[in-house]
DNA sequence: GGTTCTAAGATTGTAGACAATATCGCGGCT
DNA sequence: AGCCGCGATATTGTCTACAATCTTAGAACC
């Protein structure tokens, strides 16, 4: 079930790459390769061996190579010419620049939401937005963080902006160890929440360039807690 | 000579993919077809067979088969299963994307590199300055070209912003031809240079709110150019 | 005449073997 | 004992052959 979970929420990340249902050997083995990276099943800066992964998948090498050129060009695999491949580590830096880039490039898909706004798209944000309040007022952390990702899906999806998704789409999948590090923090969830009020306000309120700028003041204060949170583990 | 000057603003833009002096058939053979794309020796759309690859390039087909793999990832190629790789063709409307997503991470390089500017990089800038109003003036639009390529590179170089850096990368060597489009013309360059020396003005100034405005607002001009030209292209 | 089935051709996907390269440990030298 | 070179091993890079899939052309049929 946990699988599952897991499997749904990469696909939800990732649509353009491919249904992850068929469509031979070379997919199914992406598809299960990207899961166990982003699952955490492979540890980052860990090594990845052809001959090793393509046992444990039970398909050729070649295909095992293909899978891992095409996560290295999602970034989720760093390749050393010669000297193989292995998981991509983030580290809170890098995770703070990620946050800084999606900060413009988010803005301008909340931008776009905003101005082409229908009344039905409002009417399912007003629903959101009453959904992610209530389940932080009920403390559940786990259905918040779903409808966090939800709401993030939405934003790209809504902004019919091709570029800007993928871009975003690269971003998030290698920052998902990250994100996962602050979601499990209630204090945070509190703060978060009124942010991410913010933005829906101003996309239903058709206003873009306030949507831009709520989006850029929540990444900047998940910054701050990125940072906080990172100084704290230094310490201790 | 023009072939030179192609090879080297290719090697500029993507300076992470590898040397392309040496390193085994495998980086040759890629940046060969990336020249070929970069430089239109490949139509967009146009199919590209790996057995003829393959020959043109006296590499085995894994070898062909790895280069469009990766040019895959850089968003030069695209790669429909089963049936094929072709030219990625950017349309008018995706240039305009890449050019909307180049507002906010050029902006935060821009705003870095304000914030972190040192003596000496501010006397490069100066001197870039009067370079590229000079060209204009002289009418070289080939050299105020290259040094608006200078430019970007610096910005994004001096931004030490590594993520931004990798996606104004991709995002650049998809929209080459875009930008061949407008470099041409002379009216456009008198405007262009205002832009660029506001740009270079506000990170003198080591104001990094303003370098944001002054990119935005060039890369704004940069979307309105291009849709002129692209509604009296389909008028002609 | 048009449509659909079929078969041949072209092209990509997969597999396994071999070559090239890097990594690591051991023995000899200083 | 420490360092350097050298060989053994592990791993990736490249090649060739074969299988699967898509495309196209032609013939049979309605």
């Amino acid at each position: 079930m946990a699988a599952a979970a897991a499997n749904e929420a990469t696909a939800a990340a990732l649509p353009a790459v491919g249904a992850s249902s068929e469509g031979g050997a070379q997919a199914r083995v992406t598809d299960q390769i990207r899961d166990a990276i982003v699952r955490g099943e492979y540890a980052p800066n860990q090594r990845l061996i052809e001959a090793d992964l393509s046992a444990a998948f039970s398909a050729s090498r070649a295909t095992v190579r293909t899978a891992l050129l095409e996560l290295a060009g999602e970034g989720l695999v760093e390749r050393l010419p010669n000297k193989g491949s292995r998981v991509r580590a983030i580290s809170v830096d890098e995770a703070i620049e990620i946050l800084e880039v999606r900060i413009g490039v988010e803005g301008l898909c909340a931008a776009k939401v905003a101005e082409h706004l229908t009344d039905e798209q409002a009417a399912e944000f007003s629903r959101l937005r009453a959904d992610m309040v209530a389940s932080v007022e009920e403390g559940d952390l786990v259905e918040y963080s779903r409808l966090n990702r939800a709401l993030d899906v939405w934003v790209r999806e809504l902004s019919h902006h091709a570029t800007a998704s993928d871009v975003l789409a690269r971003l998030h999948a290698q920052s998902v160890r990250h994100q996962f590090r602050l979601s499990s923090r209630p204090a945070r969830a509190k703060v978060s929440v009124l942010e991410h009020a913010a933005i829906i306000d101003a996309i239903l309120a058709r206003d873009p360039e306030g949507a831009e700028r709520a989006v850029r003041a929540h990444l900047l204060s998940v910054i701050e807690a990125l940072r906080e949170v990172a100084a704290r583990e230094a310490t201790a």
